[in-house]
DNA sequence: ACAAGCCATTTGTATGATGACCCTATGTCG
DNA sequence: CGACATAGGGTCATCATACAAATGGCTTGT
């Protein structure tokens, strides 16, 4: 009976569907869009049910609509108010549950989670696209590694030293080699968020380590060799002075060195992001698996 | 053929299964049960089938031993691995695709997410027992916060200073009214996030907000209410510096005073978690919905 | 060589059945 | 009357099956 074609939830999703039985005609067509896609970008994650019904309940909690200890309709009204079947209904069910939303009990119903504890905090890619959210997100990432830096001088152990240490010498060698040290800066500044004995502020950089390091943005940075090798070479300068502080350790000199190469480091995405917004698209490359 | 005893997974849940079809006897064990139940400890979140995959599959994923972009054994594969219907093993995996750890084609199979940017970045509440986890959470954020003031004290416009002047205004009513101000003291804090003007910093603190509030805490400090009235000044005082220099947009003064009101509040956690280190249990009061 | 069609594999969706669990009402016996 | 066991209905959990939709590889015809 829900085999018909007007449903509740996404009747139609791409726009097109076919309902001859010709088989023959269809491949040809799905040649077509396969070769469509192979030559465009991928067409974005094109939503199925179960995907687009977890969405739409995880917003109605989210906003607040849905009160947390509050109930929600059963598996079948779900099922019957939006027109798909329980299997849909439970998939959904089950990545609220996943999320922490919802918390079901077997024989009495799914709830919306009471101790809200338990929702991540998470930052969606999709919603990243301008450079002012990129810079928000850095501005998180400095009001971080400040504090890290000044925990790293008061606590680091002499194995964190090495470390740090040894970081900072393979950003000169990739320096020296001409390569862009962009892993080796990064793995520079975990290894000092290690040291600050806090196991959330490495957890928290690898998370953000992401978002920090949009494709594009090296691209455009290698312009020029001569320009970026100088200018690594004023980055290396700001490293050793956080590394000395570290060694010293001088928590505020270790903040204040921290401050000073996350702020140059903000300023200098903030002229890459005009540039990138100068130059608008044209750099659609892909990666594929 | 699947419903006999021996499962990969979860054969037997709670240590007990009955296998009689008498109704009768069975609800009387179950009244027992419950009884049981209501007077000791809900016994934890006892996992179903679905949610045991998920742990397994995602703790596979997370450890890398499945790496990014390959393909997971198809959900037949899975199910006969595991000894779970298809139907288990497709929530599971609906689970993991609501994390972003997975996405699934149709077709194709169900992938390792490639772009690990959709890991979300989370603090399990059941990891944060102890008071010096707690302590680590408190660290992270009187990183963000410090910062915060700063950016706030640059960027707050005329309607920011308001809001932080009235959630001011309401602690200090608070206070006389003989309140503990805890709520209150939360709005200060996140108007004074918002003003920030970058969007992240308040969702994180109303992340956080769930864990720098641990319920015993508070009736521990409301042991004297003299002591706790002259406490609360203190707190208000600081309080006040912190508003005083994001009125008077001086950046480093915001965080200087951000940091010393902080720094304080991390103080007085340390001592409570020592008393209630001491005081160990006895305090397992249960609120119930 | 290349395009079209065919087919196996895999995920997506629907449906029915059964078990387990929770709550409430009802009956039974002291 | 009251405490307890029992019965019943509702709900989630799991299983099984069937079909639809999408993909990729294979075959075949030109």
């Amino acid at each position: 009976m829900n085999t018909g074609e007007n449903r509740a939830i996404a009747p139609c999703k791409r726009g097109l569907r076919y309902n001859t039985d010709r088989r023959g005609y269809l491949d040809g067509w799905r040649a077509f869009v396969k070769k469509i896609r192979n030559i465009s970008l991928t067409l974005g994650p094109t939503l199925n049910r179960t995907q687009e019904l977890a969405q739409r309940l995880s917003a109605e909690i989210r906003s607040g609509r849905l009160l947390p200890g509050s109930r929600l309709p059963t598996e079948q009204e779900l099922s019957v108010a939006t027109g798909v079947s329980r299997t849909v209904v439970r998939e959904a069910v089950a990545a609220l549950r996943a999320d922490g939303l919802v918390i079901t009990r077997q024989g009495l119903g799914a709830f919306v989670a009471s101790d809200v504890q338990r929702w991540p905090f998470r930052i969606d890619p999709s919603e990243l696209k301008s450079g002012s959210d990129v810079l928000q997100v850095l501005e998180l990432r400095m009001s971080l590694e400040i504090e890290a830096s000044g925990l790293a001088a008061e606590r680091r152990s002499g194995e964190d030293l090495v470390r740090i240490k040894a970081a900072l010498g393979a950003i000169e060698t990739e320096i020296e080699r001409g390569g862009n040290a962009v892993d080796a800066d990064f793995k520079f500044h975990l290894a000092i968020f290690r040291s600050s004995q806090n196991r959330y502020f490495p957890q928290f950089l690898e998370f953000l380590g992401n978002f920090i390091i949009p494709r594009q943005m090296i691209n455009v940075v290698s312009e020029s060799d001569r320009q970026r090798g100088q200018y690594l070479r004023r980055i290396q300068a700001e490293h050793v002075a956080i590394f000395e502080a570290i060694q010293a350790q001088n928590a505020a000199a270790a903040r204040k060195a921290a401050r000073r190469h996350l702020s140059h480091s903000l300023h200098r995405y903030q002229e890459i992001a005009a540039r990138i917004a100068r130059a608008s698209e044209g750099a659609a490359v892909r990666e594929d698996a």
